[in-house]
Formats: structure tokens, C-alpha cells, sequence
DNA sequence: AGATTACGTCAGCGTTGTTGACATTGCCAG
DNA sequence: CTGGCAATGTCAACAACGCTGACGTAATCT
């Protein structure tokens, strides 16, 4: 194994060349100063309010379902509840997030950005959508199917059913 | 701005659909996803020898640029030489990293993985190329090209010339 | 000889993740 | 109604890993 031509021999077959070793650690690489680039922007803003990441997450994902619950934010963020509710906490006392009791279950908050928390939100949102649409536009729309298979082939399939249901939930 | 349409009516002339703002934050959030995928199984083996991600990336880049001097790292991980020393201090001290005095220039120190480090270099490489490899076989050869594009075009300048600078030094 | 470079290190701090424990409130089944 | 469980919040402690600032040493360069 990790031969780089699974197992074929040189030109064995469908020469399945872009698995080799080099090819895959390009691919990783490119994830690594990609990612990079793609939280550049929006640290450098949330610098400027003294939030992190973690609240940029947050605040991301609240806007994405409004309405949203601690506990399935929980899930889609992948954190411990008490790492959330630091950052949660912040947000809500900052007037950015308005934490709703639920209407059918009085136990759950319902999670709402406040006109503020929309504000930073686009801000936010602005500034990585338009690194990503100038990347999209200059690799061509092509690019982009293959750019997003490959992700989708990347995540947990936990991962990639919150991925999908986001999609849904925005009808 | 921000009309996900690029200004064009629809349908408008090339109907730059792959540019709305509903594929754009698609594109943002399988990055999100995908890169908890990327980082999943790495993270797990690190946990078991107690090291994170900053062990992982300095690993990485020693195996893949060997002899290469600190200042170099440093300019590869974007990470200020407090924060690499702490990280390179235990890799030298638990015996995965051997700093060599410089042959031409004395203050330098030149970092070479131990055979003790190449074995753990081995193991978080194959789990990660393995999910890479898998995702790159699914998506098929086209979308990898895509995906690389992508990527790269979402790197800052500077990102972008050590991506290729990395390529090239390994002949 | 003095300036600069490469590296290491001490100290302190902030964000964000973790575990563990505990309290409150409210829904729900028996 | 009551006990169980679910949803949330919170305290405390800790670790990883970023950061700034300040020094110190050795080696190289001008």
C-alpha cells in the first residue's frame, strides 16, 4: 500500500494517477494553507470586536436557522455545551443573540441574532463570501462540482447530514 | 452587491449560477464540515501520544522539507517562534526531532525527523491520505481537479507561493 | 567593532477546547 | 402526582496553542 498507484503497476490499467502519493500530499497541503485563506478575513474582523472564531461559528450558524435550539447547535458545532455556552454567553450579553424560552417546550431557547448580531453577521459573511466567490470565479464553475464533491467526500457522514439538512432547511 | 447574481438580471448573459450567494455559502460550510473531516483522524492518533494539531503540522513540513532551518518553519506555519519553540522543544526532547547545527551557517539548526518520528509521520500521513484517497477516488479525477483549483485560488498570495515552493523542492 | 540574524526562553495573557459536578426548570409517563 | 429524564446554565480546573514583550547568546556580516 501507499505505493501511490494502488497497486497497479507503472501505466497499470486506468492509470490512476491522480491518487498517487504526491498527488494526495498536494491535496493535503492545499487543505492546509487553504483554510488558511479562507478564516483570514473574517479573524481579522472578529480582531476588531475581540471574538474568535468559536463566536463566528456561532453566530453563523444561528443566522443559517434562526430559531435554532443550544442543543442542535450543539451538534452541528461539534463542541462541549459548556465551551458553547461561553461563547454563547458573550453573544447574548453583547446584544448580538437573543436567546428566546420556546414556545412549545418552555425548556429550550430559541436562537435569534439581534438586528446587531445580523449587522456583524453580514460583515462577517461578506468578507469570506468574496474570497470564495473570487476563487469560484476564477476556477470556472466546472471546478467548483469538483471542488464540492470532493468535500462532501471528506466529511463524517455525521458531518455531511448536518451539511445536507442546512441545505434543506433553507427550503 | 451581494445580489448572488453578480449584478446580471437572471438568466443574464452567462447566468453565473455557480456564483449566487446560496453556492457560496454552500461552499463556506462544506469547508467547515470537511475540514473537521480532514483533521478527524490525525487528531485522534495525536490524542493518544498527547500531542495536537501544531505537533502535527511541524511534523509534517520537517518530513517533507528535511534539514529545513526554524525561521523557514516559521514562515511555512505563519506561527510566531514562542509558540513553534514550545511545540519543537518536546518533539526534540521525546526524541521524534533532531536539530542539527547548521554545516554552513553555525546559528541555524537544521530539522530532520528521528526514525521515531518518521514512524509517527507514517502513521498520521497514511490516516490522512486515506480519507484523502477515498474522497479523491469517489469524486473521480476531474473533481480533484476542480477541488485543487478551488483551493488554491482561496490561498493569500504568500500561502500560495509556499503551496508551490513545497512542490518544487521535492523534485 | 558594531549591527544584524537565528535561535531560545521567561513571563503573562486570551480563546477555545476538555472533563466533572451540580442546579434548575419543565416535559412526560406511570 | 411523582419520579425520571431532557434541556439548559454554571462553577472549577485544566490543556493546547495562539499572542506580545523582553532578554540573552552565538554567529555572521558589513
Amino acid at each position: 500500500m501507499a505505493d501511490g498507484k494502488g497497486g497497479l503497476g507503472p501505466r497499470g490499467g486506468e492509470t490512476l494517477l491522480f491518487l498517487t502519493d504526491d498527488q494526495l500530499r498536494k491535496g493535503i497541503e492545499a487543505m492546509f494553507f487553504a483554510y488558511r485563506g479562507f478564516t483570514a478575513d473574517p479573524d481579522r474582523i472578529l480582531d476588531e470586536y475581540g471574538y474568535g472564531r468559536a463566536h463566528h461559528r456561532a453566530i453563523h450558524f444561528i443566522n443559517r436557522s434562526p430559531g435554532t435550539t443550544v442543543t442542535n447547535l450543539l451538534s452541528i458545532l461539534g463542541v462541549t455545551k459548556q465551551s458553547l455556552n461561553r461563547v454563547l454567553r458573550r453573544l447574548i450579553e453583547d446584544g448580538l443573540v437573543e436567546a428566546r424560552v420556546g414556545a412549545s417546550d418552555r425548556r429550550e431557547r430559541n436562537l435569534h441574532l439581534t438586528d446587531e448580531g445580523q449587522v456583524l453577521e453580514r460583515e462577517l459573511s461578506e468578507a469570506q463570501s468574496d474570497r470564495m466567490r473570487r476563487a469560484f470565479r476564477a476556477a470556472g464553475p466546472e471546478a467548483v462540482v469538483g471542488f464540492r464533491a470532493v468535500l462532501e467526500e471528506m466529511m463524517d457522514p455525521e458531518q455531511r447530514r448536518q451539511y445536507h439538512r442546512l441545505s434543506e432547511a433553507g427550503r
